[in-house]
RNA sequence: GCGCUUGUGGCUCAAUUGGAUAGAGCAUCAGACUUCGGAUCUGAGGGUUAGAGGUUCGAGUCCUCUCAGGCGUACCA
């Protein structure tokens, strides 16, 4: 249901009647209930253009709005706005056709494009760390967001696999030869062993540094290992998504080393059109505007990541045909991004119809709000912060008796996992993070268990009413007015939270769902005694409403739910 | 130095992209339990939105300056 947009209809329709020519602006939601459900604005903007007073120009849309259909009340207050009520009775009937639709009444595109979104991207030399985090979330919500509003997206996972530091570790890793499975069980550890090596003997750096310009020239025994070497390190990511619950599969790979035949063409194409300059030895981009160059290929014929990033870009815009590409990556390289957006679009990579966006996060931080690193002040493995959130998950569950080992595993991985992404996906994403087990874990506030237990609570009445549910919804009070029209905002939220790329506006609308639906089931009993039939019908078709919007809310940001906690 | 960015009750975050009296949660205080799951709900106190100007019918939001923090700043990614 596009809510707004059903409204801003009513509103151009009134204005066409009144005989004023301009496009009115779109209404948005009342800020208090007692200004109704929503407002138009539009009348002072129009002040001047008509010159005329705003509350003329209200009263004028007034006396042409239809009260009819949507609505059935609007007022004029304060200098000039227009409070909308919305029908009642129309609401019920959308209602009752979203609950009884597949997609809960929201469509799809009218157009859908191609969209890639290039999230996650860790580092095989290393394991996945905890500011792999927000990328890997971040990034697959909003895939999830814009295939369920019908994009065609593709999931791109732009890991590092490439690079002077790939010759020590399949040096080292050669070594080691045999049972290279148990040797790399911990990243880190092998990559501080290699580099040790690496330090002490000159021997086996000299291999090192000859591996590497083995691998980029294509000797077979190098790539062999450093497949392997590959392979195992993104088996560790992929046990990461598993429990993360992410999308991301080994289909979405596009790594570095992907673009390597393609590094050379993006500098002979820069140079054809006369963008390249050489300065300090380093093939350079000057754009206009900027002090320092964006250097594409160094002094020693080596290329950097801004080589490679208009490799991708190239190839998802050419040979993709992506229409918008979103690059979910920590804010910190804002600079990067904006430069090699700018040089691929001058330098013709990508057409100027594409929207090239950095969707650009904060970094994570501790209690005490400094980057969050272990006790001894190294990065957190991110499987260890996961595994952590399980175990901490099942503390909070209800230890009751009807539960089996394997069920309290099962709720505490999806409690757990779910509270870390909530957090996380819950505040704006271009803001810092503090990382807060006991908020995180709360029941209350904005906080994914306050969403589980809304959820489980209204499974537990459909558990208890078990019987068939039919007849109209019917909207008795001002509560269930509200939560009527909450639920029926559900598409608008999601299309603002897809255009801006901002899952946060996903969060919030559900926590006010939820608390709205709380204090609905508070005031308004459904299975009680003493409730007629077809209120409590009404009623039970509201709950219903309510659990699938949450569920499907939570869904998309790659949040599972359970039926009981 | 230059550039980007942030600054909202004690704490953690919102604010429909310029709209009405800046909203929530935590914490504090006061209420509601013969509970459709109280892991809930109702209410109270707490703010010159870092500061100063400006733009206009209207500013937390836009512009200028100041203060304070974070990040970036040519051959790492």
């Amino acid at each position: 249901m596009k809510l707004k947009s059903q409204i801003n209809h009513v509103i151009k329709e009134a204005f066409i009647k009144a005989g004023i020519e301009l496009e009115p602006m779109s209404v948005s939601e009342a800020s208090k209930p007692e200004f109704g459900d929503f407002q138009f604005n539009g009348a002072m903007a129009l002040s001047k253009k008509l010159s005329k007073k705003p509350r003329d120009i209200a009263s004028q849309i007034l006396e042409n709005l239809d009260l009819t259909g949507i609505l059935s009340k609007a007022e004029i207050a304060g200098p000039g706005f227009i409070n909308l009520w919305l029908n009642p009775l129309w609401l019920a009937k959308e209602c009752h056709d979203a609950l009884h639709d597949d997609r809960l009444g929201i469509g799809l595109r009218d157009t859908p494009i191609k969209v890639v979104v290039d999230y996650s991207g860790p580092n095989m030399a290393k394991q996945m760390h905890v500011g792999h985090l927000r990328s890997t979330i971040i990034g697959d919500t909003l895939a999830n967001l814009l295939t369920f509003l019908g994009d065609e997206v593709i999931r791109q996972n732009h890991i590092g696999d490439w690079g002077t530091q790939f010759g020590m570790l399949i040096a080292y890793l050669e070594e080691m030869h045999e049972d290279g499975n148990v040797s790399l069980k911990d990243l880190e550890q092998f990559y501080k062993d290699a580099k040790a090596r690496f330090d002490a003997d000159t021997h086996f750096s000299n291999k090192a540094r000859e591996y590497v310009v083995k691998i980029q020239s294509g000797d077979k025994h190098c790539l062999q290992l450093w497949q392997k070497f590959i392979d195992i390190s993104l088996g560790h990511c992929e046990e990461v998504y598993e429990k993360l619950d992410v999308k991301l599969t080994r289909n979405d790979v596009r790594a570095e080393s992907f673009y390597n035949d393609d590094l050379s063409q993006v500098i002979s194409i820069l140079r054809e059109q006369g963008m390249l300059e050489q300065s300090n030895g380093a093939q350079c981009v000057f754009l206009e505007g900027d002090e320092v160059p964006v250097i594409v290929q160094k002094g020693d014929g080596g290329y950097l990541y801004a080589t490679t990033d208009l490799a991708a870009l190239r190839y998802r815009a050419q040979k993709l045909g992506a229409k918008r590409i979103s690059y979910v990556v920590d804010a910190r390289q804002a600079e990067h991004f904006k430069q090699v957006f700018r040089v691929a679009k001058e330098a013709g990579f990508v057409g100027g119809d594409v929207l090239l966006e950095h969707v650009a996060f904060g970094t994570m931080m501790d209690k005490g709000g400094k980057p969050f690193k272990t006790r001894d002040g190294g990065t957190v493995k991110l499987i260890d912060l996961l595994d952590e959130a399980i175990v901490k998950a099942k503390e909070t569950i209800n230890n009751k008796e009807e539960y089996t080992q394997d069920k309290i595993d099962e709720i505490a991985k999806v409690i757990g996992i779910g509270a870390v992404k909530y957090a996380d996906l819950s505040i704006n994403r271009e803001s810092n993070y503090i990382f807060n087990w006991d908020k995180m874990l709360s029941f209350e506030g904005n906080t994914s268990l306050y969403m589980q237990y809304g959820y489980a609570r209204i499974q537990s009445i459909f558990r208890k009413h078990n019987a068939q549910i039919q007849g109209d919804i019917i909207i008795g009070d001002s509560v269930e007015h509200r939560l009527a029209t909450m639920l029926l905002r559900f598409e608008d939220v999601l299309n603002r939270a897809a255009a801006d790329a901002s899952p946060n506006q996903i969060t919030t609308y559900l926590y006010e769902l939820v608390t709205l639906f709380m204090r609905f089931y508070e005031q308004n009993p459904i299975l009680k005694t003493g409730v007629d039939e077809k209120t409590k019908m009404s009623r039970l078709q509201l709950s219903a409403f309510t659990a699938k919007t949450i569920k499907q809310g939570l869904e998309i940001l790659g949040i599972k739910v359970v039926d009981k906690l």
